[in-house]
RNA sequence: GGCGGGUUGCCCGAGCGGCCAAUGGGAGGGGACUGUAAAUCCCCCGGCUUAUGCCUUCGAAGGUUCAAAUCCUUCACCCGCCA
Protein backbone atom coordinates (compact mmCIF):
# COMPACT_ATOMS: atom_id res chain seq x y z
CA UNK A 1 0.00 0.00 0.00
CA UNK A 2 1.30 3.26 -1.02
CA UNK A 3 1.03 6.38 0.88
CA UNK A 4 -1.08 7.91 -0.83
CA UNK A 5 -3.73 5.08 -0.65
CA UNK A 6 -2.70 5.20 3.44
CA UNK A 7 -3.66 8.57 3.25
CA UNK A 8 -7.05 7.69 1.56
CA UNK A 9 -7.57 4.91 3.89
CA UNK A 10 -7.05 7.27 7.02
CA UNK A 11 -9.86 9.44 5.22
CA UNK A 12 -7.05 12.24 4.92
CA UNK A 13 -7.91 13.18 1.31
CA UNK A 14 -10.34 15.56 0.16
CA UNK A 15 -9.20 17.16 -2.89
CA UNK A 16 -6.33 16.24 -5.32
CA UNK A 17 -4.87 17.66 -8.40
CA UNK A 18 -4.49 14.64 -10.51
CA UNK A 19 -4.23 11.68 -8.15
CA UNK A 20 -2.67 8.99 -10.34
CA UNK A 21 0.31 11.47 -11.47
CA UNK A 22 0.54 12.46 -7.83
CA UNK A 23 1.35 8.58 -6.56
CA UNK A 24 3.35 8.23 -10.05
CA UNK A 25 5.24 11.37 -8.31
CA UNK A 26 5.98 10.36 -4.65
CA UNK A 27 7.51 6.75 -6.08
CA UNK A 28 10.36 9.02 -5.48
CA UNK A 29 11.46 11.23 -2.42
CA UNK A 30 9.84 15.13 -3.31
CA UNK A 31 9.80 17.78 -1.37
CA UNK A 32 6.28 19.51 0.03
CA UNK A 33 5.60 22.12 2.14
CA UNK A 34 2.57 22.77 4.60
CA UNK A 35 2.08 26.30 6.00
CA UNK A 36 0.92 27.75 9.34
CA UNK A 37 -0.13 31.15 10.03
CA UNK A 38 0.75 32.66 13.62
CA UNK A 39 -3.18 33.10 14.32
CA UNK A 40 -2.32 32.25 18.37
CA UNK A 41 0.41 31.63 20.64
CA UNK A 42 0.14 27.85 20.13
CA UNK A 43 -1.04 25.32 17.53
CA UNK A 44 -3.97 23.71 18.37
CA UNK A 45 -5.17 19.59 17.82
CA UNK A 46 -7.01 20.77 14.37
CA UNK A 47 -3.64 22.01 13.35
CA UNK A 48 -2.19 19.02 13.99
CA UNK A 49 -4.51 16.32 11.47
CA UNK A 50 -2.41 18.36 8.72
CA UNK A 51 0.96 18.38 10.60
CA UNK A 52 0.64 14.68 11.06
CA UNK A 53 0.43 14.32 7.33
CA UNK A 54 3.34 15.91 6.48
CA UNK A 55 5.17 13.80 9.39
CA UNK A 56 3.51 10.38 7.34
CA UNK A 57 5.30 12.31 4.46
CA UNK A 58 8.88 12.46 5.89
CA UNK A 59 8.48 8.94 7.10
CA UNK A 60 7.74 7.85 3.98
CA UNK A 61 10.92 9.55 2.83
CA UNK A 62 10.17 12.80 1.56
CA UNK A 63 11.58 16.21 2.29
CA UNK A 64 9.24 18.00 4.38
CA UNK A 65 8.99 21.70 4.68
CA UNK A 66 7.32 23.35 7.44
CA UNK A 67 6.17 26.84 6.79
CA UNK A 68 5.66 29.53 9.47
CA UNK A 69 3.72 32.53 8.08
CA UNK A 70 5.60 35.13 9.63
CA UNK A 71 4.26 37.42 6.42
CA UNK A 72 0.90 35.64 6.07
CA UNK A 73 0.19 35.78 9.68
CA UNK A 74 0.29 39.80 9.36
CA UNK A 75 -2.22 39.91 6.66
CA UNK A 76 -4.93 36.97 7.75
CA UNK A 77 -6.64 34.66 5.66
CA UNK A 78 -10.10 35.14 5.08
CA UNK A 79 -10.61 31.41 3.84
CA UNK A 80 -13.42 29.86 6.18
CA UNK A 81 -14.52 32.96 8.09
CA UNK A 82 -17.61 35.22 7.35
CA UNK A 83 -15.83 38.09 8.87
CA UNK A 84 -12.67 40.47 8.71
CA UNK A 85 -9.71 39.38 11.32
CA UNK A 86 -8.18 42.46 13.85
CA UNK A 87 -4.75 42.81 12.54
CA UNK A 88 -2.38 42.03 15.23
CA UNK A 89 0.61 43.68 16.20
CA UNK A 90 4.12 42.72 14.36
CA UNK A 91 5.26 42.26 17.85
CA UNK A 92 2.84 39.95 18.66
CA UNK A 93 3.26 37.86 15.11
CA UNK A 94 6.94 37.58 15.98
CA UNK A 95 5.93 36.04 19.15
CA UNK A 96 4.01 33.53 18.27
CA UNK A 97 5.98 32.74 15.25
CA UNK A 98 8.98 31.74 17.42
CA UNK A 99 6.76 29.91 19.50
CA UNK A 100 5.03 27.82 16.82
CA UNK A 101 7.96 27.16 15.27
CA UNK A 102 9.36 25.28 18.39
CA UNK A 103 6.11 23.17 18.15
CA UNK A 104 6.46 22.67 15.13
CA UNK A 105 9.90 21.49 15.13
CA UNK A 106 9.24 18.77 17.49
CA UNK A 107 6.90 16.88 15.16
CA UNK A 108 10.02 16.39 12.31
CA UNK A 109 12.84 15.18 12.08
CA UNK A 110 15.89 17.66 11.49
CA UNK A 111 18.97 14.82 11.75
CA UNK A 112 17.98 12.55 9.58
CA UNK A 113 20.75 12.46 7.07
CA UNK A 114 18.81 11.40 3.71
CA UNK A 115 15.51 14.21 4.22
CA UNK A 116 15.76 15.94 6.76
CA UNK A 117 12.80 18.71 7.68
CA UNK A 118 12.92 22.49 6.81
CA UNK A 119 11.12 24.93 8.75
CA UNK A 120 11.07 28.35 6.49
CA UNK A 121 9.62 31.56 7.43
CA UNK A 122 7.49 33.27 4.46
CA UNK A 123 8.60 36.90 5.90
CA UNK A 124 12.09 36.35 4.72
CA UNK A 125 11.40 36.49 1.57
CA UNK A 126 8.26 39.19 1.46
CA UNK A 127 9.29 41.81 3.28
CA UNK A 128 12.50 42.34 0.82
CA UNK A 129 9.70 42.81 -1.54
CA UNK A 130 9.45 46.10 -2.66
CA UNK A 131 5.92 47.12 -3.86
CA UNK A 132 6.09 47.53 -7.59
CA UNK A 133 8.24 44.53 -7.92
CA UNK A 134 5.01 43.08 -5.91
CA UNK A 135 2.56 44.57 -8.45
CA UNK A 136 4.75 43.82 -11.40
CA UNK A 137 6.17 40.39 -11.25
CA UNK A 138 3.75 39.11 -9.01
CA UNK A 139 0.50 40.74 -9.13
CA UNK A 140 0.46 40.69 -13.16
CA UNK A 141 0.12 36.75 -13.58
CA UNK A 142 -3.21 37.27 -11.53
CA UNK A 143 -6.69 37.63 -12.55
CA UNK A 144 -8.69 39.31 -10.24
CA UNK A 145 -11.81 37.64 -11.80
CA UNK A 146 -10.52 34.70 -10.94
CA UNK A 147 -9.54 35.86 -7.51
CA UNK A 148 -12.80 37.13 -6.97
CA UNK A 149 -14.63 33.56 -7.79
CA UNK A 150 -12.24 31.97 -5.18
CA UNK A 151 -14.38 30.37 -2.46
CA UNK A 152 -12.96 32.09 0.15
CA UNK A 153 -13.85 35.94 -1.88
CA UNK A 154 -16.97 35.06 -2.78
CA UNK A 155 -18.31 34.31 0.55
CA UNK A 156 -17.28 37.09 2.17
CA UNK A 157 -18.71 39.37 -0.94
CA UNK A 158 -21.74 37.63 0.24
CA UNK A 159 -21.22 38.35 3.91
CA UNK A 160 -19.54 40.85 5.74
CA UNK A 161 -17.57 42.31 2.70
CA UNK A 162 -13.73 41.82 2.23
CA UNK A 163 -10.71 44.19 2.61
CA UNK A 164 -8.16 44.79 0.03
CA UNK A 165 -5.73 43.38 2.70
CA UNK A 166 -7.54 39.83 3.28
CA UNK A 167 -8.13 39.71 -0.64
CA UNK A 168 -4.55 40.21 -1.37
CA UNK A 169 -3.78 37.10 1.09
CA UNK A 170 -4.10 34.47 -2.10
CA UNK A 171 -1.37 36.10 -4.09
CA UNK A 172 0.88 36.50 -1.19
CA UNK A 173 0.44 32.26 -0.79
CA UNK A 174 0.49 31.50 -3.71
CA UNK A 175 4.38 33.59 -3.81
CA UNK A 176 5.30 31.22 -1.34
CA UNK A 177 4.66 28.36 -3.47
CA UNK A 178 6.59 29.58 -6.34
CA UNK A 179 9.71 30.57 -3.79
CA UNK A 180 10.04 26.85 -2.50
CA UNK A 181 9.49 25.44 -6.27
CA UNK A 182 12.16 27.79 -6.93
CA UNK A 183 14.58 27.38 -4.02
CA UNK A 184 13.78 23.73 -2.71
CA UNK A 185 12.08 22.39 -5.77
CA UNK A 186 8.94 21.91 -3.61
CA UNK A 187 6.44 19.92 -5.89
CA UNK A 188 3.77 19.25 -3.42
CA UNK A 189 1.77 21.36 -0.89
CA UNK A 190 -0.84 20.60 1.54
CA UNK A 191 -3.04 22.24 3.70
CA UNK A 192 -6.57 21.87 5.14
CA UNK A 193 -9.77 21.66 2.58
CA UNK A 194 -10.04 25.77 2.75
CA UNK A 195 -7.00 26.12 1.25
CA UNK A 196 -7.67 24.55 -2.07
CA UNK A 197 -8.53 27.89 -3.81
CA UNK A 198 -5.08 29.26 -2.57
CA UNK A 199 -2.89 26.24 -3.22
CA UNK A 200 -4.59 26.13 -6.55
CA UNK A 201 -3.78 29.92 -7.39
CA UNK A 202 0.14 29.07 -6.53
CA UNK A 203 0.03 26.30 -8.89
CA UNK A 204 -1.10 28.84 -11.50
CA UNK A 205 1.65 30.85 -10.66
CA UNK A 206 4.47 28.38 -10.77
CA UNK A 207 2.84 27.30 -13.98
CA UNK A 208 2.87 30.89 -15.30
CA UNK A 209 6.17 31.77 -14.11
CA UNK A 210 8.23 28.78 -14.23
CA UNK A 211 6.23 26.76 -17.06
CA UNK A 212 6.11 24.25 -13.88
CA UNK A 213 4.08 21.60 -13.09
CA UNK A 214 3.50 21.08 -9.46
CA UNK A 215 0.70 19.08 -6.77
CA UNK A 216 -1.95 20.23 -4.66
CA UNK A 217 -3.24 18.01 -1.79
CA UNK A 218 -5.91 19.10 0.64
CA UNK A 219 -7.37 17.27 3.89
CA UNK A 220 -10.53 17.64 4.85
CA UNK A 221 -11.76 19.59 7.41
CA UNK A 222 -12.31 17.01 10.97
CA UNK A 223 -15.70 16.90 12.04
CA UNK A 224 -17.06 14.88 14.96
CA UNK A 225 -19.88 12.50 14.12
CA UNK A 226 -22.63 14.91 14.88
CA UNK A 227 -20.98 17.73 12.91
CA UNK A 228 -20.00 20.04 15.16
CA UNK A 229 -16.06 21.19 15.22
CA UNK A 230 -13.53 19.14 16.38
CA UNK A 231 -11.25 20.33 18.88
CA UNK A 232 -13.25 22.99 20.51
CA UNK A 233 -14.59 22.26 24.38
CA UNK A 234 -15.97 23.80 26.70
CA UNK A 235 -12.62 25.38 28.04
CA UNK A 236 -12.23 26.87 24.20
CA UNK A 237 -9.56 24.98 22.25
CA UNK A 238 -7.07 22.45 22.65
CA UNK A 239 -3.99 23.58 22.23
CA UNK A 240 -0.95 21.99 21.92
CA UNK A 241 0.80 24.22 24.95
CA UNK A 242 1.49 22.56 27.86
CA UNK A 243 0.75 26.30 29.88
CA UNK A 244 -2.32 26.49 28.02
CA UNK A 245 -3.69 22.92 27.76
CA UNK A 246 -2.33 20.82 30.63
CA UNK A 247 -1.38 17.69 29.63
CA UNK A 248 -3.87 15.95 31.83
CA UNK A 249 -6.63 17.96 30.15
CA UNK A 250 -4.72 17.26 27.23
CA UNK A 251 -5.12 13.53 27.65
CA UNK A 252 -8.71 13.34 29.00
CA UNK A 253 -10.13 15.59 25.89
CA UNK A 254 -9.34 12.10 23.92
CA UNK A 255 -9.97 9.76 26.61
CA UNK A 256 -13.59 11.46 26.19
CA UNK A 257 -14.13 11.59 22.79
CA UNK A 258 -17.34 9.91 21.54
CA UNK A 259 -17.61 6.20 20.52
CA UNK A 260 -18.68 7.25 16.54
CA UNK A 261 -15.39 9.43 16.61
CA UNK A 262 -12.60 7.13 18.47
CA UNK A 263 -11.60 5.01 15.16
CA UNK A 264 -11.54 7.87 12.85
CA UNK A 265 -9.90 9.70 15.36
CA UNK A 266 -6.82 6.54 15.29
CA UNK A 267 -6.60 6.92 11.86
CA UNK A 268 -6.07 10.76 11.75
CA UNK A 269 -3.92 11.08 14.89
CA UNK A 270 -2.40 8.16 15.33
CA UNK A 271 0.13 6.28 13.39
CA UNK A 272 -0.80 2.92 14.27
CA UNK A 273 -0.89 0.58 10.95
CA UNK A 274 -4.27 -0.17 9.48
CA UNK A 275 -4.05 -4.17 11.07
CA UNK A 276 -3.56 -2.37 15.00
CA UNK A 277 -6.67 0.00 14.38
CA UNK A 278 -9.08 -2.89 13.01
CA UNK A 279 -8.00 -5.09 15.99
CA UNK A 280 -9.15 -1.69 18.05
CA UNK A 281 -12.15 -1.37 16.03
CA UNK A 282 -12.69 -5.21 16.93
CA UNK A 283 -12.19 -4.85 20.92
CA UNK A 284 -14.06 -1.41 21.14
CA UNK A 285 -17.09 -3.22 19.33
CA UNK A 286 -17.06 -6.47 21.50
CA UNK A 287 -17.09 -4.03 24.60
CA UNK A 288 -17.57 -0.35 24.41
CA UNK A 289 -17.23 0.14 27.94
CA UNK A 290 -13.83 -1.08 28.52
CA UNK A 291 -12.60 2.26 26.21
CA UNK A 292 -9.80 0.12 25.03
CA UNK A 293 -9.76 1.94 21.44
CA UNK A 294 -9.87 5.82 23.45
CA UNK A 295 -7.14 4.61 26.00
CA UNK A 296 -4.99 4.10 23.18
CA UNK A 297 -5.56 7.24 21.52
CA UNK A 298 -5.30 9.36 24.35
CA UNK A 299 -2.06 7.63 25.55
CA UNK A 300 -0.82 7.56 21.47
CA UNK A 301 -1.58 11.63 20.96
CA UNK A 302 -0.59 13.00 25.08
CA UNK A 303 3.31 10.85 23.83
CA UNK A 304 3.91 12.29 20.37
CA UNK A 305 2.78 16.04 21.89
CA UNK A 306 3.41 16.09 25.76
CA UNK A 307 6.36 13.30 25.72
CA UNK A 308 6.16 9.79 27.29
CA UNK A 309 6.99 10.83 30.62
CA UNK A 310 4.13 13.55 30.66
CA UNK A 311 1.97 10.54 29.31
CA UNK A 312 2.41 8.10 31.46
CA UNK A 313 2.07 10.94 34.41
CA UNK A 314 -1.09 11.90 33.68
CA UNK A 315 -2.67 8.70 32.77
CA UNK A 316 -1.55 7.43 35.99
CA UNK A 317 -2.87 10.70 37.94
CA UNK A 318 -6.42 10.36 36.12
CA UNK A 319 -6.19 6.44 37.44
CA UNK A 320 -5.33 7.10 40.75
CA UNK A 321 -8.03 9.94 41.26
CA UNK A 322 -11.15 8.66 38.65
CA UNK A 323 -13.87 6.39 39.87
CA UNK A 324 -11.94 5.53 43.13
CA UNK A 325 -14.32 6.25 45.76
CA UNK A 326 -12.10 6.53 48.47
CA UNK A 327 -8.96 8.42 48.01
CA UNK A 328 -7.67 7.81 51.47
CA UNK A 329 -6.65 4.45 50.47
CA UNK A 330 -4.17 5.79 48.39
CA UNK A 331 -0.48 7.00 50.11
CA UNK A 332 1.05 10.39 49.89
CA UNK A 333 3.09 9.80 46.75
CA UNK A 334 1.04 8.68 44.29
CA UNK A 335 -1.78 11.27 45.25
CA UNK A 336 0.83 14.27 45.88
CA UNK A 337 1.89 13.54 41.47
CA UNK A 338 -1.46 12.89 40.94
CA UNK A 339 -2.64 16.12 42.13
CA UNK A 340 -0.23 17.68 40.77
CA UNK A 341 -1.16 17.39 37.27
CA UNK A 342 -4.60 19.41 38.08
CA UNK A 343 -5.52 22.75 37.99
CA UNK A 344 -5.12 23.68 41.99
CA UNK A 345 -4.66 26.38 44.36
CA UNK A 346 -3.27 26.68 47.65
CA UNK A 347 -3.83 27.93 51.12
CA UNK A 348 -1.45 28.67 53.57
CA UNK A 349 -1.22 26.91 56.82
CA UNK A 350 -2.03 29.36 59.42
CA UNK A 351 -4.87 31.09 57.37
CA UNK A 352 -8.85 29.96 57.97
CA UNK A 353 -9.64 27.09 55.15
CA UNK A 354 -12.18 29.00 52.81
CA UNK A 355 -15.34 27.43 51.27
CA UNK A 356 -15.38 24.98 49.29
CA UNK A 357 -16.88 27.73 46.79
CA UNK A 358 -14.34 30.15 47.34
CA UNK A 359 -11.80 27.11 46.98
CA UNK A 360 -13.36 26.09 43.47
CA UNK A 361 -13.37 29.72 42.10
CA UNK A 362 -9.45 30.29 42.81
CA UNK A 363 -8.40 26.88 41.40
CA UNK A 364 -10.05 28.62 38.18
CA UNK A 365 -12.23 25.45 37.31
CA UNK A 366 -15.35 27.75 37.30
CA UNK A 367 -15.56 31.54 36.25
CA UNK A 368 -16.86 33.18 38.76
CA UNK A 369 -17.93 32.28 42.23
CA UNK A 370 -21.89 32.47 41.54
CA UNK A 371 -21.33 29.30 39.27
CA UNK A 372 -19.08 27.62 41.68
CA UNK A 373 -22.12 28.22 43.86
CA UNK A 374 -24.98 27.27 41.56
CA UNK A 375 -22.62 23.53 41.30
CA UNK A 376 -23.34 23.06 45.31
CA UNK A 377 -26.76 23.65 44.38
CA UNK A 378 -27.21 21.48 41.54
CA UNK A 379 -25.93 19.04 42.60
CA UNK A 380 -22.38 18.72 41.23
CA UNK A 381 -20.30 19.73 43.72
CA UNK A 382 -17.49 17.38 45.62
CA UNK A 383 -14.88 17.39 48.14
CA UNK A 384 -12.64 14.04 47.87
CA UNK A 385 -15.10 12.20 46.64
CA UNK A 386 -17.98 13.15 48.49
CA UNK A 387 -20.93 15.47 47.56
CA UNK A 388 -20.89 18.96 48.96
CA UNK A 389 -25.03 19.72 49.42
CA UNK A 390 -24.38 23.22 51.27
CA UNK A 391 -23.53 26.63 49.75
CA UNK A 392 -21.54 27.81 52.41
CA UNK A 393 -19.65 24.41 53.31
CA UNK A 394 -16.02 24.64 54.52
CA UNK A 395 -14.00 22.14 54.78
CA UNK A 396 -12.19 21.22 58.35
CA UNK A 397 -8.65 20.33 58.14
CA UNK A 398 -9.14 16.78 59.58
CA UNK A 399 -10.81 16.23 55.96
CA UNK A 400 -7.48 17.03 54.09
CA UNK A 401 -6.05 13.95 52.91
CA UNK A 402 -2.05 13.31 54.77
CA UNK A 403 -3.12 16.61 56.44
CA UNK A 404 -2.51 18.63 53.54
CA UNK A 405 -4.39 17.89 50.33
CA UNK A 406 -8.00 17.87 49.02
CA UNK A 407 -9.35 17.29 45.96
CA UNK A 408 -12.18 19.27 44.20
CA UNK A 409 -14.65 17.70 41.97
CA UNK A 410 -17.20 19.63 39.88
CA UNK A 411 -19.54 17.67 38.01
CA UNK A 412 -18.59 13.98 37.06
CA UNK A 413 -14.97 14.61 35.54
CA UNK A 414 -13.81 18.19 36.40
CA UNK A 415 -10.88 18.03 39.14
CA UNK A 416 -9.08 20.33 41.04
CA UNK A 417 -6.53 20.25 43.75
CA UNK A 418 -5.85 22.11 47.17
CA UNK A 419 -3.02 21.77 49.10
CA UNK A 420 -1.97 23.38 52.58
CA UNK A 421 1.53 24.67 52.64
C1' G B 1 -19.38 62.96 -0.32
C1' G B 2 -25.16 62.00 -0.23
C1' C B 3 -29.31 58.92 1.23
C1' G B 4 -31.05 54.62 3.78
C1' G B 5 -30.30 50.32 7.19
C1' G B 6 -27.61 48.45 11.27
C1' U B 7 -24.35 47.80 16.17
C1' U B 8 -28.26 43.76 22.27
C1' G B 9 -25.35 38.91 26.93
C1' C B 10 -20.29 33.22 24.43
C1' C B 11 -22.99 33.07 19.19
C1' C B 12 -27.62 33.98 16.47
C1' G B 13 -31.56 36.98 17.53
C1' A B 14 -36.32 39.47 19.94
C1' G B 15 -37.41 43.90 22.61
C1' C B 16 -38.43 49.93 20.54
C1' G B 17 -40.04 54.74 27.42
C1' G B 18 -41.72 51.67 33.23
C1' C B 19 -43.92 44.73 34.25
C1' C B 20 -35.86 44.27 31.56
C1' A B 21 -30.37 41.27 33.88
C1' A B 22 -33.52 41.84 29.14
C1' U B 23 -38.35 36.55 25.02
C1' G B 24 -36.49 32.49 21.99
C1' G B 25 -32.77 29.22 19.82
C1' G B 26 -27.76 27.34 19.81
C1' A B 27 -23.40 26.59 22.60
C1' G B 28 -22.11 25.75 27.73
C1' G B 29 -22.76 23.88 33.08
C1' G B 30 -25.24 20.39 36.83
C1' G B 31 -28.40 16.08 37.85
C1' A B 32 -30.84 11.25 36.61
C1' C B 33 -29.53 6.94 33.39
C1' U B 34 -24.51 5.02 31.91
C1' G B 35 -18.87 3.23 30.44
C1' U B 36 -14.84 9.66 32.54
C1' A B 37 -19.46 7.45 25.54
C1' A B 38 -23.99 8.75 22.96
C1' A B 39 -29.26 9.43 23.06
C1' U B 40 -33.15 10.95 26.40
C1' C B 41 -35.52 13.62 30.42
C1' C B 42 -35.18 17.51 34.41
C1' C B 43 -32.72 21.94 36.27
C1' C B 44 -29.32 26.13 35.61
C1' C B 45 -26.87 29.77 32.70
C1' G B 46 -24.06 38.65 34.08
C1' G B 47 -21.39 39.61 38.80
C1' C B 48 -21.22 40.29 44.20
C1' U B 49 -20.00 39.01 51.23
C1' U B 50 -27.36 34.77 48.60
C1' A B 51 -29.65 39.28 49.26
C1' U B 52 -38.29 40.30 48.46
C1' G B 53 -30.55 43.53 48.34
C1' C B 54 -26.61 45.84 45.64
C1' C B 55 -23.49 46.53 41.23
C1' U B 56 -22.35 46.30 35.94
C1' U B 57 -24.40 45.28 30.95
C1' C B 58 -27.98 46.40 25.24
C1' G B 59 -21.29 50.19 19.93
C1' A B 60 -19.05 55.14 22.74
C1' A B 61 -19.92 59.84 25.05
C1' G B 62 -23.42 63.34 26.45
C1' G B 63 -28.72 64.87 27.05
C1' U B 64 -34.37 64.61 27.90
C1' U B 65 -37.41 62.07 31.81
C1' C B 66 -39.60 60.50 38.30
C1' A B 67 -37.96 56.33 34.87
C1' A B 68 -34.03 54.79 28.74
C1' A B 69 -31.70 48.80 25.48
C1' U B 70 -35.97 51.71 24.02
C1' C B 71 -36.47 59.19 22.78
C1' C B 72 -32.72 63.33 21.27
C1' U B 73 -27.48 64.96 19.98
C1' U B 74 -22.55 63.97 18.63
C1' C B 75 -18.84 60.33 17.53
C1' A B 76 -16.97 55.36 15.89
C1' C B 77 -17.58 51.04 13.09
C1' C B 78 -20.40 47.78 9.58
C1' C B 79 -23.89 47.02 5.38
C1' G B 80 -26.70 48.67 0.97
C1' C B 81 -27.81 52.18 -2.93
C1' C B 82 -26.17 56.61 -5.39
C1' A B 83 -21.88 59.89 -6.63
Amino acid sequence: MNLIQDLRWRGLVAQSTDEKALAEAVKKPITLYIGFDPTAPSLHVGNLVVLLVLRRFQLAGHNPIALVGGATGLVGDPSGRNDERTLNSNDVIEGWVKGIRIQLSAFLDFETRVNPALIVNNLDWTSPLSVIEFLRDIGKHFSVNQMLAKDSVAARLESGGISYTEFSYQVLQSYDYLELFRRNSCTLQIGGSDQWGNIVAGLDLIRRVESGNAHALTVPLLTKSDGSKFGKTAGGNIWLDPTMTSPYAFFQFWLNSEDKDVINFLKVFSFKSQEQISELEKSHAQNPGLRQAHRELAREVTTLVHGADAAVRVESAAQALFGQGDLTALDEPTLASALAELPRTTISKNQEIPSWVDLLAATGVVESKSAARRVVRDGGAYLNNERVTSPDYAPSKSEFLCGKYAVLRKGKRDLAAVEII
